[in-house]
DNA sequence: CCGATTAAATATAGAGGCTTAATATAAGCG
DNA sequence: CGCTTATATTAAGCCTCTATATTTAATCGG
């Protein structure tokens, strides 16, 4: 009788090879060159295991040797060690970030160093005007990645994997829900088909919970800690990280922030770009001669930018403005932190440089609703970054993960 | 020079040894018996391996070999199959419900099969009353431990594990908040102590996550599906299943939902039991001479099985309280849900199955706020026994966990 | 009652992985 | 040039798994 066995070809014992591969390769992904010496201390196995799975993943192009084998060394005495060090070229990978109005595109060895990066602009600024549609929106993201690729000087070969962040919902396939938003529908017109286009590995996700995993990137702090990433542009978002975890779902729906139209003193998902805006513009209709900075431009014409610009400047208009912001990103800190005992909250987005005081002011006002001393609440310092940042980090991660299953690019 | 090495004697051969051996284990826990042959189908090992594997942990008193080797079988020819059963009775673990007003303990095996029970009364039920101190109610645990374990014929050795759920915050050391709030230190006066003293392993941890557990263990749905279950008595409390593991964080503050208090149409974070109690005596004493099922109690001494009693007999007064609870129930499952995208919302607690009618009714209601149509909102099927039962799940978890690493107390 | 059949348990051989220990190599130093 | 030092390489031994052959324990039919 032929023993039947499930279609695990490897012999089982080759599990531990893997597994130990695995482990060297993560002690040395994105690191500087490690010697034998290092990594058995490091992995707790003997030299020559160390020795042969270096041989294993130089051929499989992962790791390289560098030449210079004592320079960087601290020891003068005995035979010079062998430097292995991470081929952070072995591929690139591309992280993008498709926002409403502009796509930025980035080119990134496996480290994480962009290597080349290009915009473009997206839909127009005016909040009426008709919306891209999808074929134009999809050619807009593939030009966006060749003007990066061309500036990095690397071909279409040369990438592994792409990540596009999107602002909205994304599913555990990589689509945005149907129908349901039209808006949705046409920031995601199924851009996770693109990879295949050139035979990428590819990614959708949320713009914020990408903006989440850039700040993991970041290790702040330790491994274990939790919070929330708030972006908040002109709609809100929350990208959601739990014990070092970005949390995920398959319908993608976390970290969306409708419900907080049930929340006091919030009454909306607008961001707190909107908001700034908002209520400049109310501010303004109100008192037509305002005498301060915030009294150079019109009701209709001021931004969010003239806002923080006049806040800046101590226009009182708008510091009590900056107060109201910083009331309502209190009141979001208080359901996120409360509910999920968070370590902190950042606040991210390309308007988060100008949110610093905010942020300080809604830590100040957060101890009226809640006991949370522990809290930090701060302004990110990716800013506008922070997407695209997450974007690839998620592809370097995808990578790191693909690797040993099959071989790299090389 | 000396090879050093990490502190693992395992040379790190037996570390597949290891894996496949909870491998099995977890094939047999809690199941049937089984031979050899259903084992290979299972794990992709084979027979020799699968017998030698069984042969260990039966020998570690993790299985045994069950007589009936064909009786059970689907076939009549050949040689009878070896049939390999998980010894339940192995060692048995406790499970305590430590509530504010009473004590329940019971004595499980390792399917989690309650073989003893009871139950003491911990603090007087008027709301003014003080508290019981903190000696007395530990000797109060241990008196109900010991009731439940007389019960069931068993003595201190047969038990491996106690895990006790208080309704307070619980950190990652099984302590709760001191000083900020009395009644936490006093829900758990250091009863992670407690299992020291029989050397036992021992947990505490927060009754709505151990409802969470409980709920977890029955399987209504998949493994990867994400709910909140909401304990509702006097207070509320939640625990959070995102991707079938349970949310927890160091601080043990996850799933506390002081921030209700500044949600539209809830403003507190007091219990559906509370606020029927409360509803009602506002009701009677605006329409003192009520004639319905309700008029039968005074304001003063209403409570709420009365009201759900004469909500079940029609009594209009009732009905409206029932409709205010289900507004209630709507909004915090707007948040619960809005904000992580559940897949269901669970009412658990002892008062959850007069809220059948209310959960159903919310489901309604909540499409008011959120579009979320794939969205359950129940109410538990386990209702008073949902936390003694997900603290004898997290008990056998342990066990579970500790399996292999040492032997068992056989 | 005995042989044929069947399916499972056992025994044996082989391959792959890791460790250990011995051996070889590549420097620096006096 | 030989000694010292630290590393690389090699060979031996052990462990675990698979694969195959052999033995064992039952049913069934004559």
């Amino acid at each position: 009788m032929s023993q039947t066995r499930s279609p695990a070809p490897a012999g089982s014992s080759q599990l531990i090879r893997q597994l130990n591969a695995q482990r060297v390769l993560s002690c040395m992904w994105g690191r500087e060159p490690s010697t034998a010496t290092e990594l058995m201390h490091a992995t707790g196995l003997t030299r020559a295991t160390i020795l042969t799975l270096c041989r294993d993943l130089t051929e499989q192009g992962w790791l390289e040797v560098s030449e210079n084998s004592r320079q960087a060394g601290q020891y003068t005495k005995g035979r010079p060690a062998l430097r292995y060090a991470f081929r952070e070229d072995a591929c690139h990978v591309i992280g993008v970030d498709a926002g409403l109005h502009q796509v930025t595109a980035a080119v990134a060895n496996l480290r994480g160093v962009e290597v080349g990066c290009a915009t473009r602009p997206s839909n127009p600024q005016g909040s009426d005007a008709p919306l891209q549609p999808a074929a134009e929106r999809r050619r807009t993201v593939l030009d966006t990645v060749d003007a990066a690729l061309g500036q990095a000087g690397l071909t279409h070969a040369d990438v592994a994997c792409l990540v596009i962040a999107v602002p909205a919902p994304v599913d555990s396939d990589g689509r945005s829900p149907k129908g349901l938003n039209a808006f949705w529908s046409l920031m995601n017109p199924e851009l996770i088909t693109l990879g295949a286009e050139h035979g990428w590995d590819c990614a959708v996700d949320n713009d914020a919970n990408l903006a989440a995993l850039a700040e993991l990137d970041l290790q702040s702090s330790g491994p274990d800690d939790s919070f929330a990433v708030i972006l908040s542009g002109e709609r809100l978002g929350a990208g959601l990280v739990m014990d070092g975890r970005l949390l995920h779902q398959a319908r993608g729906g976390i970290g969306e922030l409708g419900m907080l139209d049930l929340v006091q003193g919030v009454e909306s998902a607008n961001g707190l770009g909107w908001w700034a805006r908002h209520l400049a513009r109310e501010a303004l209709s109100r008192t037509p001669g305002h005498s301060g900075a915030l009294g150079q431009v019109t009701a209709e014409e001021v931004t969010s930018e003239d806002v923080f610009a006049a806040a800046d400047a101590g226009d009182q208009l708008a510091l009590e403005i900056m107060d109201q912001l910083a009331d309502r990103l209190a009141r979001i800190c208080v359901v996120l932190a409360g509910l999920l005992d968070l370590d902190r909250i950042l606040v991210s987005g390309a308007i988060a440089p100008a949110l610093t005081d905010v942020a300080a002011r809604a830590k100040e006002k957060l101890a009226q609703h809640l006991y949370a001393p522990w809290l930090q609440i701060e302004a990110s310092t990716l800013g506008a970054h922070a997407v695209r940042r997450g974007a690839i980090r998620l592809a370097v991660d995808r990578i790191k993960d693909q690797a040993l299953h099959p071989g790299p690019a090389a």
